[in-house]
Parts: structure tokens; C-alpha cells; sequence
DNA sequence: GAATACATGTAATCCGTTACATGATTCT
DNA sequence: AGAATCATGTAACGGATTACATGTATTC
């Protein structure tokens, strides 16, 4: 029973099996993305806490606040916190991926060499710029206090997923280099 | 002044731009990523197929086959190549990524260390077996008599993503042993 | 004769984004 | 006084998946 299969009810719980939150926070919290791989808004937000309420994996308390209407603060239940973690140990979905960029690239041949090369350099940029965002958060993660290492601290998992998206992004950028080298070598072979 | 915005449509012009196909085959294109990277069913390929028809980007000829209905071939344009190198010139939005395999990752700090093993071995794996598609495709590339070091010949868009979906999926298996080593280090420390 | 591949569409539903709507508190 | 932030919701729209629907040609 208690049956949660959208996985934004997923991400809404693992944020709250580490405090209680309002809906605001909880959308603030989800406007940078969660664990930099998730993303929602806030209008998503509001139905799914309401939709997680009615299936009791999560409880409310009113509390004063500013606004037309009252302030509500959430904390996962113990049936939403089993719930999480029988989602974690079922089998994972084969990923699909879309990825706008690769679906250009794949249509590359299309363009001259210098405008295939700027195209290039601004996804090459943009790969560039997050893995700067990220070195930084990486340095409040092993300058800061927090118990990065312990795999039952929920530090670990917000760490183990910000270096992925590093690896991913340091990954991109050698393959965008690799590019920028076959166009420039082979550019101006051919008509 | 045709306007296409939905990505799908420059997808389905970026196959056409190669040679013309029926429906059913732009669908079957589709149903494996296209570029490694896009994915789409038939029943998005054939209204999405209409709808290009509409704004003249693609031309269709009726020819005879099996079915309750006409076979159509479609082939693109010269309004419908325009409007598809307009495009890749176009400025690259950020990337928005969800990936549900890092959302779980995020809350992995719930699990035991052998449950949280098991989930990132079974994470490995899909990558691993991903990986040895990809090195297949690369062989055949590589040995094939396709020109994919030449930037306007249409297998050179292909082979890069190709290229990239290796990078990414050897990153991933990468990333995957060292959280199991941080598991296997850490995980008896505490409680 | 049955199953599979060929071939093309529509309908229902779900998920996500953008826009609409309201109003208090805090900071400048 | 005005702007930004706090705070919570609904509505409209669009894209994607799943299910519904139909029927031929080929292969086992």
C-alpha cells in the first residue's frame, strides 16, 4: 500500500528524512537542484506535499507565519520514511537520458567548421562554468565540519553526488577539447 | 514563419537531413537514442511528423505498402534544412539534468552499508554493460568504411556522441568503484 | 495457422513549466 | 514608500508515455 511512484515524492521525502521543512523551504531548496542531479518548482511542490499527506508519509503542523494563508511544517513519518528507503532498494530504471546538446552535435555535419567550432566552445564554456560552481562547494564540503566520509551521515550522499557531477562535467570538457581538435585537423580537408 | 520549437521536430529534421524515410522508420530510429542521446515513440514521431508537414519543412510522397493506411516518405526541405542549421546556431540553453539514479545516491545514507552496496554495484553494472554496447558501435566505426574524421559527413555528428556517451559511462563506472570504496572504508565506523 | 514485423494513427494520462493570484514582513 | 523576500496555492499549457485501435505481409 502506500504507494508514492513519483519520483518528486521521492526527492520530497529524502529532503525531509533529514529535517522537518515548510513548503517554501522545500521549494527553495529545490529550485538549485537537490543532490545536483533534481530540480522542481515551486507549483509542483505544494500538490505533491498535499498528496504526500493524504497517503500519511508525511505529517503537518500549523505554524504562524507571514501571508494569506497558514505557514505549514512538514516531517517525514515513519511510514514515509520506509517508504524512501523500499524505493532505494528496488530495482533501478535503465536510464534514459536526453541530452538537447548531443542531439546538435549528432546534426553537427550540417554546419561549416567555424560555426561547428562556436558551438562547441559555448557548450564547452558552459561545462566549464559549472565545474567551477562546483570546485567551490567541493571546498565547503571538505573545509567544512560536516562528516563527509561516514556513510550514515546525510552529508555522504550530497557529497558522493556533487562529485559525480564533477567527474561528469571534467568528462565533458575533455570530450568538447577532443572536438574542437578533430574539427580543427580535419576542418578544411574537403569542398 | 515557421516556427518550430519543439525539440522533437529537430530531432526528426536531423534524421531526414541524412535521407528520407517512412514514418515507421524514423519511429524505429527513435526507439534506440538517436545520437545515444534522444528518444521517442511513434506516437510522437507520426502527429509531429504532420505538424512539420504543416509548416513545409518536410514533403510527403505516398507509396504504396501493408496496412490500414497510406505509407508515406518523407523527405526534408529546403525550408526545413534552414530552419534546422538555424537552430544549432542558435544559443544553447543551460542544461537542465534529472537523473533518478543520483536522486537515490543523495539518500543513500539511509541504507545499510550492504544495501547501499548492493544499490551502487547494480548502478556499475548498467553503466559497465552500456559501456560494452558503446565499444561494440565504436568497432564498427572505427573498422567500417564510414568517413567520420571528415566534420560534413554525416556519420562525423554520429561517431561524436558516440565518443561521449564512452566518456560519460566510463566516468560513471569510475565514480561507482569509488563510492564502494568509501563504503567498504567507512562502513563499520559508527553506530 | 500463429507469430512477428510492417505500418499509421488517436486517446487518456502524467509530469513539468509558466503564468496567474494573494498578501504579510523585512530591509533599504 | 518601495523592493525584496517570505509564503501558499491554482490554472493553463505542452511534452512524453502508455494504451487503444486497425490491418497487411512475411516468416516459421
Amino acid at each position: 500500500m502506500a504507494t508514492v511512484t513519483r519520483t518528486l515524492g521521492f526527492a520530497v521525502l529524502g529532503l525531509l528524512a533529514k529535517q522537518p521543512r515548510t513548503g517554501y523551504e522545500i521549494s527553495r531548496a529545490m529550485q538549485r537542484p537537490v543532490g545536483y542531479f533534481w530540480s522542481a518548482g515551486h507549483s509542483q511542490i505544494y500538490p505533491e506535499l498535499a498528496a504526500l499527506e493524504a497517503d500519511r508519509l508525511v505529517r503537518s503542523t500549523i505554524i504562524s507565519g507571514p501571508g494569506p494563508r497558514d505557514t505549514k511544517r512538514y516531517a517525514i513519518t515513519a511510514r514515509g520514511s520506509s517508504s524512501l528507503t523500499t524505493w532505494l532498494k528496488s530495482p533501478v530504471p535503465p536510464e534514459t537520458y536526453k541530452d538537447e546538446l548531443m542531439l546538435r552535435v549528432w546534426s553537427l555535419w550540417l554546419l561549416s567548421p567555424d560555426d561547428a567550432r562556436e558551438l562547441v566552445r559555448e557548450v564547452r564554456a558552459e561545462h566549464l562554468a559549472a565545474l567551477d560552481a562546483y570546485a567551490f562547494e567541493d571546498q565547503e564540503f571538505t573545509h567544512g565540519r560536516e562528516r563527509i566520509t561516514d556513510p550514515a551521515a546525510p552529508a555522504f550522499g550530497e557529497y558522493a553526488t556533487l562529485r559525480y557531477g564533477m567527474l561528469r562535467r571534467r568528462a565533458s570538457v575533455e570530450w568538447c577539447d577532443w572536438l574542437l581538435t578533430q574539427l580543427s585537423e580535419h576542418g578544411n580537408e574537403t569542398t
